[in-house]
DNA sequence: ACCGAAGCGGAGCAGTTGCTCCGGTAGGGT
DNA sequence: ACCCTACCGGAGCAACTGCTCCGCTTCGGT
């Protein structure tokens, strides 16, 4: 850590699933102990975690950690990384090529996996103010932001989205309802996603699944 | 919280705007200037605000803050209480009577409120996965509630509010609108908000603002 | 003007956090 | 089988947090 030769601006994850180089098998393994540690308590509590709980979880000891990772930051990006990742490979398999369903299953499934992840979205939201430097941020809009543009391109041709609706305001819309969609009862959540659909449509207002009987 | 006697399940906020009895003038200076000063920070930087600092803000020291406020969260409550009446009643007195504008109105101000004070909804939403004394979120509810509910009742009786929507939806939309609003560029959240309320109105779909000339 | 008590302030305590250090351990090329 | 080296682990450091303690100040009734 003291002094790195030159390489590009980003330090840390030279390969996250890649080792390529001789490495030894226990560090490889106790590196990917240590990202699903992360992921997985990011998921429950948000990013305010412990270190050491990380640590615990991964079964490693601290200097273990902090080998692989030069900070804590560093290590909770690599993880997030990673789920945006495999959301986006999920997302995308999940596609049938009829749009303005796949968009609304998009949505749905990006929320019942928020449901799951309460954390996520604050890691992703989290230091937004002053933003500069929010990785994660740029990780999902990497990875999830060409995904969601596709969809609502092929929505805007299939004549069913509005075509005053950008990628942009799709991408607002999710971050919104992945905020609320952990803390309510799913048919809540499923509820608002419903009408925001129907404000999405062109021609709008379709019944609600339920309106009193929540399930 | 080793032994309460009795009484309500609210145990703070004995007299926020009632000192009654003979209080010292520099006593009841220094609480205001400490609610004050609480309701700034949490709006600023969200509910996790040092003590000290609200402290220092105030112009008081800690020994003060400790001898109005039994602990730190009874503080942040008894002010979040305070924003959440004056936000209530000036709301209330903004409406004119005419029940679809004056919900669009509502929610418009209320994200514009929020985008001032961005930590606000970080407090009301702190802890919900466990829940359990949430007292910002039952201020609100208490405060804010009834209003929504009557600005719904009003809306569905105009025709215009699509009659499956309950006044917990709108709650729940303007919590999430609100998680958004400020952390973008306003008009980028005018246009949800207005995407939201075509999804909300019995018929649909009215042109947004503007779709590309942002402002 | 006086005086008792309520009010004031900030140094200090205990717990938690991110991070470092260094003796011991075990991998893997030879 | 050997040994060098990269790696492991957890005790410990410094900074920060919420909160308490106690000597001094100031209010306000007489």
């Amino acid at each position: 850590m003291t002094s790195r030769p030159a390489a590009s601006p980003v330090p840390a994850a030279p390969a996250a699933a890649a080792p390529a180089a001789a490495t030894r098998s226990d560090a490889a393994r106790n590196r990917g102990r240590l990202l699903d540690a992360a992921a997985g308590l990011i998921a429950e509590r948000g990013s305010d975690v412990d270190v050491r709980e990380i640590a615990r979880r991964a079964e490693v000891g601290m200097g273990t950690l902090y080998r692989h990772f030069p900070t804590k930051e560093a290590l909770l990006d690599a993880a997030l990384e990673h789920v945006f990742t495999s959301w986006a490979a999920a997302a995308s398999a999940a596609l049938t090529g009829r749009a303005w369903p796949d968009l609304g299953r998009f949505l749905a499934d990006a929320l019942t996996r928020q449901t799951a992840s309460p954390g996520l979205l604050d890691a992703y939201c989290q230091a937004l103010p002053g933003q500069a430097g929010n990785t994660a941020r740029q990780h999902c809009r990497q990875q999830v932001g060409p995904l969601i543009a596709e969809l609502v391109r092929a929505a805007h041709e299939s004549g069913e989205l509005r075509p005053d609706i950008t990628a942009e305001d799709v991408s607002l819309l999710l971050v919104a309802l992945g905020r609320i969609a952990p803390v309510v009862p799913e048919p809540a959540w499923r509820r608002i996603l419903h009408v925001t659909l129907d404000g999405l449509h062109t021609r709008a207002a379709t019944p609600l699944p339920r309106p009193d009987r929540p399930l």
